[in-house]
DNA sequence: CTGAAAGCGCTTACAG
DNA sequence: CTGAAAGCGCTTACAG
């Protein structure tokens, strides 16, 4: 069954059908000028019949190292639309700069992460993006501190002096809320990924700022942290919601999050009286009734963005370390202009 | 500006700061047993004090060649959640098997994605999946001479012998049509990709298919192909409902175009009088009303599926090249179970 | 215009 | 247990 797979030709066997020396061979694949005519078809021939193609990786070790016209891209899931699209805004900045690009989920899951970047690393991409806290990843740290190309993407590790591109994950949830606020809200609740992740953090925090300005005090079990499911975050936000004396409004800070709760609040029929802001944008969340309220993000932007940056290292034209940080607007479709009840609306 | 980075240390390097040869170093590196207890540790701290980390690209260069642990993976677009969800997937397969996986677009653009696949093949991958009609890619068609591990996924080549993974196109757009028709409906449009897709113009014979079966003649007035955006699809798909005496039932064969669908019916406001069912499951595809009725394809396993058997094919035990084509279940939601208005109601 | 030598970073045989 | 030689497929200097 198992039949090996004949060898490729290299620049020798094409040199040998040709009937000259393989480094002949080399100038013709490269384009040199510096070959007659009729040799030069000879070997043309020979290498259209052979199939030849050549050796990258061989190609670029003897040039000397570095390049490999590979960027790293570790993300959290391809699977979430959020990530693949900006999967798709660095392909297309690689593209341009001819480089290919090797994609990774790594879960969230640190060893799993130090994984993929060890293996990055093994084989020598010029440089990469990746989604990461950084703090818990040792092979990283030790790229940081080489000077390997590296930026992250989406969060920030703690250490600081490294390129960074994100969404202003605490405006925008300070505006999701704030908005809220503005139509009559003073208790809502928030809902987020696993508070061991930055972005989460920092949504929490804008969260919480937004209500302290309204002179409202934040209470600590109307905040929700985890990594779930959007199946699981159903039932979490149905359960919340069915509790005690439920919040008049939530956040939503992820886009899964807000699917499940789009979930919850029609389970519960509580669609049109229950506000809802979400973080990220959802295909047919225009066409839900009431359409969802989100901050928008623009992940393939985010992506191109942080691709050009990483181009720039790379050709060490980057100079310092820089934090962009790209604003994020609202998008008012229904969910999120609704009233609280008359018997709980603010002064 | 531009600051050199620092050349990586080499098993040179480590041997000189150890005292040893780089023969040894390459023993410890790849843990051969063979190294007294004293040596070891010199040339283990040598190795984490310089940041040592081995070039894979030159040991697997000089281990024979063929095997670089990458394979590649060209998509459509990364951003459609179908296909990112295929590449989810692949990525859980390739994992086990220790390998990466490059990814690239190709937008269904035959000169990119000629382009891909040289890149591919330059870089030495080990296999590659790929989503293409494989009729106009010249390198992909000496690739398969060859005999390098290539599996199609989603489309199908026009030579048939080659390793496909695949849904059930043609039966799914059947089930789909009879679907819509067993509800009473006998004009029914189409809309679907590109029709030099492979799988548009099955799906296409499938709505046909299911069309004849019911005594119906199908109308090529009501087919449309093309390669479109969601917002396209909604001025297409209005335009085709709000033109002379529109159909009272609609198939999407693909997942933008059900949600531009799903956005044409409400603009006319015929969402609960128009029946549709879409290609491709869709976030709130259940949530919005009414649900949206689809044949959901599993591309997550379609990802699995397709690498396994790749790897099958590298390890060389794959055997003759196989068809494999997975069935797609119909999820009832409302939109495909509305029935047409009495005057056009079939006997 | 063409080629023999040396070497990129590593592993595979072969000696000591 | 340790090392000097040869070579993976290619390019970079150096000769003719």
């Amino acid at each position: 069954m198992s039949s090996a797979l004949p060898r490729r030709p290299t620049m020798r066997d094409v040199a040998l059908a040709a009937g000259t020396s393989f480094k002949t061979v080399s100038r013709v694949v490269n384009g040199e000028p510096a070959v007659s005519g009729e040799l030069l078809a000879r070997i043309q021939l020979a290498i259209d019949e052979l199939g030849y193609r050549p050796d990258d990786r061989a190609r670029r070790l003897r040039q000397g190292g570095t390049q490999t016209g590979v960027i790293g891209f570790a993300l959290v899931d391809v699977a979430n639309p959020f990530f693949s699209a900006l999967l798709r805004g660095i392909e297309e900045v690689a593209v341009k700069h001819g480089y290919l690009v090797l994609a990774g989920s790594t879960d969230a899951n640190p060893a799993r992460e130090n994984q993929l970047i060890d293996a990055f690393v093994a084989r020598r991409v010029d440089g990469f993006i990746v989604v990461s806290s950084g703090t818990e990843n040792s092979t990283l740290r030790a790229e940081l501190l080489r000077g390997t190309p590296v930026v992250f993407l989406d969060l920030e590790p703690e250490l600081r002096s490294s390129d960074t591109v994100r969404s202003d994950h605490l405006g925008g949830a300070r505006l999701a809320t704030s908005h809220l606020i503005s139509h009559g809200h003073r208790d809502i609740a928030f809902f987020g990924d696993d508070d061991r992740v930055f972005s989460a953090t920092l949504r929490a925090e804008g969260y919480r700022g937004a209500l302290r300005d309204a002179g409202v005090t934040p209470r600590p079990d109307r905040v929700v942290h985890g990594r779930h499911s959007a199946p699981e975050w159903r039932a979490i936000i149905r359960d919340h919601l069915s509790t005690g004396k439920p919040p008049t409004a939530i956040v939503t800070a992820q886009n899964f999050i807000t699917i499940g709760a789009a979930h919850a609040l029609r389970d519960l029929g509580v669609q049109h009286t229950v506000a809802q802001v979400g973080f990220d944008d959802i295909d047919l969340a225009d066409v839900v009734e009431p359409g969802i309220t989100v901050i928008a993000q623009d992940p393939p932007r985010l992506g191109r963005v942080a691709a050009e940056r990483l181009f720039a290292r790379i050709a060490g034209t980057a100079g310092k370390p820089r934090r962009r940080i790209l604003t994020v607007p609202l998008i008012e479709r229904g969910s999120g202009e609704i009233p609280p009840p008359r018997s709980r609306r603010s002064p």
